[in-house]
DNA sequence: CAATGACTAGTCAGAACTGACTATTCATGA
DNA sequence: TCATGAATAGTCAGTTCTGACTAGTCATTG
């Protein structure tokens, strides 16, 4: 759905073919979307399908031909549709990365504070490495600076969280508790 | 990978069946795991084979057979080993929402607007249900905290960008400086 | 009581996605 | 000059995931 809505709005600036686009998405947005090159290719051949692009077959040399996609004016419609919807509505991130937060409490508390400092390495390094690239190549600087301002945001959790463990301010349940909590908790 | 880190996790509280589990990640965790039914099943038949969890079929009256998981000493391994590497690690989440924030400069000015104030409220509803909530049943406060944390965060940084497109100082594009972006930086 | 709708439990055909692959061209330097 | 590796372009077999379904049970109520 949102994949669409970013291959439609590349081509909008001009048409394309579709390891072109795979290759921009790779190099530019692949923080914000990961699009394989086969699903890329399959996304494209049913846009044409719904006649949302056009596609036409190039060859040059001995190279496999090129399939140079062009947007239709039902696929602007398209677009601007898709684009109406995404920014009016708001779905939560998901992270795999949150689900061992709700297990800390299985590992001693030194070893959970160790792998959280890391954790806490990973982020300020991906922080980092977005403020280093100087008003990034591709454009698109709403997606970086919010890019940013996530990962800020996420550091700073982290750090909280860190000091809860540190000073240990953070309940570490006993597995009994943990059960009725799990059964739920009507009965007393 | 998380997903089997989940439901290892919450079998170490005790044996479950298939049914059960996915039910408990719909109700209490959905926002921060989507897991299917179907998929849930999958995963446990396949944790069976490597033999992190037994199964043990068993039925009442005329209803389908149940089949119960309980964990293995190898599963207990497996889930300090993916834990460890879950919290070790950081990988950003990706929304679909994100997408549409590169191409906002392709509506009006004044529905964008619109768009993103009506995204707005639907992240303060996420937030005042999550805040609404009192203590969760399901536990997991820690989660929570982070869930909430992170919708703060984005209304803020949505607050922000409101501001910015109200004042005017969000910068529109034009197509042909959007065309050169796309293409490279490289030829002036 | 019988009909209705919700809950429990799980299955399966098919949609969606991806890792690994082929095959050509181009740049590099030993 | 001719291996080596990177870049270009795309395909496909196989895995993964999910929507829609079956089917029994339970609670309610008209």
């Amino acid at each position: 759905m949102e994949r669409e809505l970013l291959l439609l709005g590349l081509l909008r600036q001009g048409e394309m073919h579709g390891y072109q686009l795979h290759d921009f998405i790779e190099r530019n947005l692949a923080f914000c979307t990961d699009l394989k090159k086969a699903t890329a290719y399959l996304l494209l051949e049913r846009m044409a399908e719904k006649g949302w692009v056009t596609v036409q077959e190039t060859r040059e040399g001995h190279r496999p031909p090129r399939r140079v996609y062009r947007l239709t004016p039902e696929g602007e419609a398209a677009f601007q549709q898709l684009l109406r919807e995404n920014l009016a509505h708001f779905e939560a991130a998901k992270t795999g990365s949150d689900v061992g937060l709700a297990f800390v409490d299985a590992l001693p508390r030194a070893e959970a504070l160790r792998l959280l400092e890391q954790r806490r390495a990973a982020v300020a390094e991906q922080l980092a490495a977005f403020q280093a690239a100087p008003e990034h190549s591709g454009g698109y600087q709403l997606l970086i600076d919010h890019q940013q301002h996530y990962l800020r945001s996420e550091l700073a959790w982290l750090d909280a969280v860190l000091a809860r463990l540190r000073e240990g301010r953070l309940r570490f349940a006993n597995p009994s508790s943990r059960k009725s909590r799990l059964q739920g908790e009507e009965r007393p």
